[in-house]
DNA sequence: GCCGTTTTCGGCCCGACTGTTTTCAGTCG
């Protein structure tokens, strides 16, 4: 059975989790760190690579000894190396790096000093009291991690961006009012769009940062003050969401944003560079010796390592410094390129809203045209249509399409896929509708062959147009269905299908990694609200952040085409 | 362990805050 990416990396990082742990070199723990995040985000099964005989040595931080390991784990899930370090020291060791307070050092003399090799046991030991005694180590270091271990408050732990979003903007509604600040951004994986943050990273200028860090500490909503100084605060809010505040002079702004942004990788690279240049980078601004030669802008930083300004979706040393070098970074696709939409629903099945409520939000949203598609017959819960209901509700959007200005109704279904791959209504009455969206709502257990057969069949179907949210994944809930998606991708190329992007911040499914395959493959995307409600349509913001992390450009997503170049890709022309 | 417009050896991003210290290590981002 092949080994996939995600294993690969785990093996990674585990390696480099022991060997921090080990007191190893630190920049050889950063290799096989290094060597995870590359595999995560190369878009391409590694284990393809490896049966096709490909030189691994050529992506970004494998050399010949990490080739050979991965080849080694391809092979035989494991690695030697891995298994030496599981010898010599406890796998659960692991687990108490992510919680905070816990790193490298003290994980290894809570091992070596109290025998600790599980969260369990270390709780053990800090309800004994007998973490205090250790070198390093005091009674709130103690108290902390116990704290830690029993509220699960591991480090890990992450919220959706959409969640983020509210307590981000009221933050910064609440920083508007403390004396003397300028700007307030927030930065870091939430300017990046990630779909998933870890904590907000708030960036403000201002000239008193104490009395800025006081007046953010004071926040009605904060849970906890984990740190508190005249540049960087940091507290925890209710829901548990960490938040950093950073206070820099406006001088030091654009150095700051840079920084703050990340992502880590994309800063460490950056930062070569301007070593290269003799220059050197941190969030005060870029320093030729003593002397600031740059950073008020965040221009002005890239500037300084002679390249052009980087959006922040694209900030993860993921080729984009090369793209950056070379005068080929992609234009990212906007809110405002969308036309149209093409998956949402009424009341007809799950929707809450009516055709005439949703085609008027959709049309205050700036978009010319709109596809409803309801579900179908075998999906019970959502009030499925069968094709009796389908037609009367089709003649419903042809009657208001006529009656409504400003924008183009379009009928279509969000039809099941069965687990068989056929289709869950009649040939006759698909051929009848403008938009065939096809999903999976069934059988996510299946085996990745029988799954990627399915799918695939499904897309032969002469009537089939979009694979909705391809892998099925629920963030943070759900984890994909077993499918092969490179497949996938390729198949939609062959047969002139596309794949959508749906929206909707549970889902953003595709994923950036995907969008970026899809968009090498040629195959367009369809960014898609899967809106319930009229409310629904404001989601679409998120949908083109992750394409926009995707590299996709207005050229790359189907729903850019005005209606009538639609129309034609959508008969297959 | 990776990598190369100073290099195949000797580098590898940089600073803030806390706790436990008595001048700084560890952690974090």
């Amino acid at each position: 059975m092949a080994v996939r990416n995600e294993e690969v990396a785990a093996v990674f990082d585990e390696i480099a989790d022991l060997l921090e742990i080990r007191g190893d070199n630190p920049f050889r723990v950063r290799a096989y760190r290094n060597a995870a995040r590359t595999v995560r985000s190369l878009g391409r099964e590694v284990a393809d690579l490896v049966a096709a005989g490909e030189d691994l040595t050529r992506l970004p931080g494998i050399g010949q000894d990490l080739a050979g390991k991965i080849r080694e784990i391809v092979t035989t899930g494991t690695s030697a190396t891995l298994e030496a370090l599981r010898r010599e020291l406890p796998p659960g060791l692991g687990a108490l790096l992510r919680l905070p307070g816990l790193g490298p050092k003290r994980v290894a003399a809570l091992h070596h000093e109290l025998g600790i090799d599980s969260l369990e046991a270390l709780r053990r030991a800090a309800e004994a009291g007998r973490l205090r005694g250790l070198p390093g180590f005091g009674p709130k270091t103690e108290a902390r991690v116990l704290e830690a271990i029993r509220a699960r408050l591991d480090t890990g732990r992450r919220f959706l961006l959409a969640e983020a979003e509210g307590w981000a903007e009221a933050l910064v509604e609440h920083l508007r009012a403390a004396r003397g600040v300028n700007e307030i951004v927030v930065a870091g994986s939430f300017r990046r769009r990630r779909e998933t943050v870890g904590d907000l990273d708030i960036l403000c200028t201002a000239r008193d940062g104490a009395a800025v860090a006081a007046h953010f500490v004071g926040y009605e909503r904060a849970a906890e003050v984990l740190s508190q100084g005249t540049t960087r605060s940091t507290i925890v809010l209710q829901n548990g969401l960490q938040v950093d505040l950073r206070v820099v002079e406006e001088g030091s702004f654009g150095a700051a944003l840079h920084y703050f942004t990340g992502s880590k990788a994309h800063n460490i690279a950056v930062r070569r560079m301007g070593q290269q240049r003799g220059l050197k980078i941190n969030e005060y601004g870029v320093f030729r010796g003593a002397r600031r030669v740059a950073g008020s802008t965040e221009e002005s930083v890239f500037r300084a390592v002679g390249l052009p300004w980087i959006p922040p979706e694209l900030r993860e040393d993921r080729g984009e410094i090369e793209a950056a070098q070379a005068g080929s970074l992609p234009r990212l696709v906007r809110r405002e390129d969308l036309r149209g939409d093409l998956h949402c629903h009424t009341r007809a099945s799950d929707g809450r809203s009516t055709l005439e409520e949703m085609a008027e939000a959709a049309r205050a949203a700036g978009l010319e045209y709109l596809a409803f598609t309801e579900h179908s017959r075998s999906l019970r819960v959502a009030r499925g249509l069968d094709a009796a209901r389908l037609r009367a509700h089709v003649e419903a959007i042809r009657r208001l399409d006529e009656r409504l200005e400003g924008i183009a109704l379009l009928a279509g279904i969000e039809v099941e896929i069965l687990e068989d791959g056929s289709l869950d209504l009649p040939d006759d009455v698909l051929a009848e509708l403008d938009v065939v969206v096809g999903a999976v709502h069934s059988h996510f257990d299946l085996p990745r062959a029988r799954q990627t057969r399915r799918i695939l069949r499904a897309m032969d179907h002469p009537h089939f147009h979009i694979l909705a949210h391809p892998s099925g994944r629920l963030l943070l809930q759900r984890e994909p269905y077993d499918v092969d998606l490179a497949r996938v991708i390729r198949h939609a190329r062959e047969r002139g299908c596309f794949l959508e992007l749906n929206a909707n911040p549970d889902r953003l499914d595709l994923d950036d990694v995907h969008c970026r395959m899809a968009r090498d493959e040629g195959v367009l995307v369809a960014i898609c609200s899967d809106a319930h409600s009229s409310l629904g349509f404001a989601n679409l913001r998120y949908g083109v952040g992750q394409a926009r992390r995707g590299w996709l450009g207005p050229e790359h997503v189907l729903n850019t085409r005005p209606l009538e170049e639609l129309r034609r890709l959508l008969a297959g022309g």
